[in-house]
DNA sequence: CTAATGACGACAC
DNA sequence: CGTGTCGCCATTA
């Protein structure tokens, strides 16, 4: 699929996600160029699942501006709440990281 | 082509 | 400040 050139670059970027860190929709398709791209980020992310790539892809650090972990239903369990906790990510709520403090620019690693 | 959906985002009330 | 609505782009029926 060459269409998928959308797909390659959200995982391009999200695959630099360090650990402990996460970004957002927005930014992530800000960073493409498809600004108002939001919702096809997570709807590629949501690709993932079917993808044999998907591990190295970690979607768990991308939540949307608000630091609320919208897509853990597609996770198993809590996987993508205990994953950014054991890499040091801080929560406000029971799914909401604290995005101010871990949030992480792709523009300033990949497009910079 | 038209209509409906989605791991979002911004604006209006 | 909280709720409601539209817009965004790609995929699917």
């Amino acid at each position: 699929m060459d269409r998928t050139d959308f797909y390659d670059k959200v995982y391009e970027i999200v695959m630099q996600i360090p650990a402990g860190k996460v970004t957002t929709y927005g930014a992530i398709a800000g960073c493409i160029g498809v600004k108002s791209g939001a919702r096809m980020v997570g709807y590629a992310l949501n690709n993932l699942a079917g993808q044999s790539d998907g591990e190295s892809v970690p979607a768990h650090r991308v939540v949307n501006r608000l630091g609320q972990l919208t897509g853990r239903a597609y996770f198993e369990g809590d996987v993508m709440k205990e994953r950014l906790e054991q890499e040091g990510v801080e929560f406000k709520e029971e799914y909401t990281v604290h995005i101010e403090k871990h949030f992480w620019d792709p523009a300033e690693n990949i497009g910079g």
